[in-house]
DNA sequence: CTGAAAGCGCTTACAG
DNA sequence: CTGAAAGCGCTTACAG
């Protein structure tokens, strides 16, 4: 393998100018760079990351932690975020909590963040108490996407979840419907997202300016998956008389919702109609109307907020940023069957 | 920051020590072992990894390159390798190609890989060529999924291909079809994946077997991607008569096709048969026939094969593990209309 | 603009 | 079973 010595040898000049001239540092000499570059593009040299990062303190890398990378709204910001990451130079250590507290534990408590990474992006990853502190303690810049709870001076991306809530909520208010039910996110859940708390708020103060009264029947807690919409939907059937219009907290969960009521012989929207928040992939291939918000978005402008102060730049700090949402109306939500 | 210094004076012993009492090498006492980790815990010191890295020439981390991080398959294959790998005590730097040559190129040529990993996860990005040189030149131990290229000399997991598209297209067959329309793999993709290659094999080996002559009106060349789906079931009904049935490559596309259908105001399965590959999660909301494959099963036996090496195991070198396919029948599919 | 030298914080033969 | 010492391959003040 060939190391630095070698080129500075090559070029006839010391290691410490073959570290800068390749660094792009702007102390040496164009003649000098010159020779350099050409030294190593000749022996194919290319610097130990390892050592670098010993002898610089930086190790040029940045970890994603997201709840379930296979979620598209996690695995839309990711790539988002991953393209920029590498675009910057950094490389990308993911890890993915799988909606474990085991997996979560292991990332706060052993040591798995620590020296590894320059930076940390937290999607969807709420901390208190001593796991805020095990992140904190780590000295470290962040950024966190959609989570409940910020960590105290870094900078969070995400939409606001009660005003996107209550765009749907509206959406099927204004079609005329009044019994509507809600699914959202899962109390048992263990990493305790926090999402779920702000949409199911919106839902009701979208009820309350139309006057409407919440009704406990209607609101069943599940997780965010496909599986826990059509749980919902039977939930919400053995309940009772069902709803006119369902408010899913998310697209998975209105798209399984949508299976569960077609397993019922219920028609959407003739029977029930549902809404969602995304915009998945799939919500154009189901005809899903839902409250988009721009998940790419979110993870690119993350990545950068990180690359800023990596770079020399200016580090935000704690400050957050609001990405719009907007309603899209597709198949899945009409008024209710008259009668 | 504590360094192994300061948990040496703490025990009483030397720093050599105190890396073997750390990383449990067994030619350390018992008595030693347990003054050194009580030493470490109560200085919470753990042990830099670029240092690490450096003296001991082990990165502790695995590249997973991916095309698309955000297909059905590739997030889930991410997944159980993530944890897999984490469980090991090994990081995962992910390297989403994102369907573009250019990251190809960065990834490649760039020393994106150079001494950063101990190891290499390639899923579907099959190597020719420079490419591959560029990627055995780096003396890794390796493993591709599902990529039709091999490595020389590394262990593929994968499904058959082949045989998973002749189990669709038989069963269309089975229904009564004739006319079966194909929809795989892009010729335009830069990245070449060759999955389509098998599966158009499998497709037209059925077809044959049944006595039915491929018809080129009926094989459309698309990406895999709903859209994709959505595009060439434009593009087959612009072409005259509609099948009566497709097999789509995979499960996104059929998804696509479906709503392709819809919107043409054709109905499935009473005017065309859909059918894919995958199992998709959300495969059973929409109804739809597929060949499920093990796409998680996939993803956590290939980083078992990488971590058993690692830990002083067998790498098994080159060989090719084939996980079972199976039909899932659901609404999709049934006999053509009778006319 | 460039170099000599120290130092980053570990692990690994080598001795004993 | 344990330690002293060298070494991993860079980067960073410090001088000039």
């Amino acid at each position: 393998m060939t190391k630095i010595d070698d080129v500075a040898r090559l070029a006839g000049v010391s290691t410490a100018t073959v570290s800068r001239a390749l660094r792009g540092l702007p102390t040496v000499s164009q003649a000098t760079r010159d020779r350099v570059l050409a030294a190593a593009a000749q022996l194919g040299y290319a610097a130990s990351p390892s050592a670098s990062r010993l002898a610089g303190g930086k190790t040029g890398a940045v970890a994603v932690v997201v709840p379930r990378i296979t979620r598209w709204f996690f695995a839309t910001v990711v790539e988002a975020a991953e393209e920029a990451l590498h675009r910057g130079g950094y490389d990308l250590l993911l890890h993915n909590l799988g909606g474990s507290e085991t997996e979560r534990q292991r990332l706060l408590y052993t040591a798995a963040l620590h020296k590894r990474v320059d930076a940390l992006m937290l999607v969807a990853t709420p901390l208190q108490g001593p796991d805020l502190h095990a992140v904190t303690s780590l000295a470290l810049p962040g950024v966190t996407v959609s989570s409940g709870t910020g960590v105290p001076g870094w900078p969070s991306i995400r939409i606001d979840d009660v005003a996107a809530a209550r765009t749907a909520t509206t959406h099927l208010i204004e079609c005329g419907h009044r019994r509507i039910a809600h699914i959202s996110g899962d109390p048992a859940d263990e990493l305790a997202f926090t999402t779920h708390i702000d949409r199911r708020r919106g839902y009701r103060e979208a009820l309350g300016a139309a006057g409407i009264t919440p009704d406990p029947a209607l609101d069943v807690e599940e997780e965010f998956t496909v599986a826990g919409g059509e749980r919902a939907v039977a939930e919400l059937l053995r309940r009772g008389t069902p709803p006119t219009a369902i408010f899913a907290a998310c697209d998975e969960i209105a798209m399984g919702a949508m299976a569960g009521l077609r397993q019922a012989g219920l028609k959407v929207p003739a029977d029930v109609s549902v809404i969602g928040i995304d915009d998945h992939d799939l919500a154009g291939v189901v005809g899903l109307t839902t409250v988009a918000q721009p998940a790419a978005e979110q993870g690119r402008l993350a990545a950068n907020v990180l690359l800023t102060p990596l770079t020399g730049g200016d580090y935000p700090g704690e400050e957050t940023v609001i990405l719009p949402t907007r309603l899209i109306v597709r198949e899945s939500t009409a008024p209710p069957r008259a009668n």
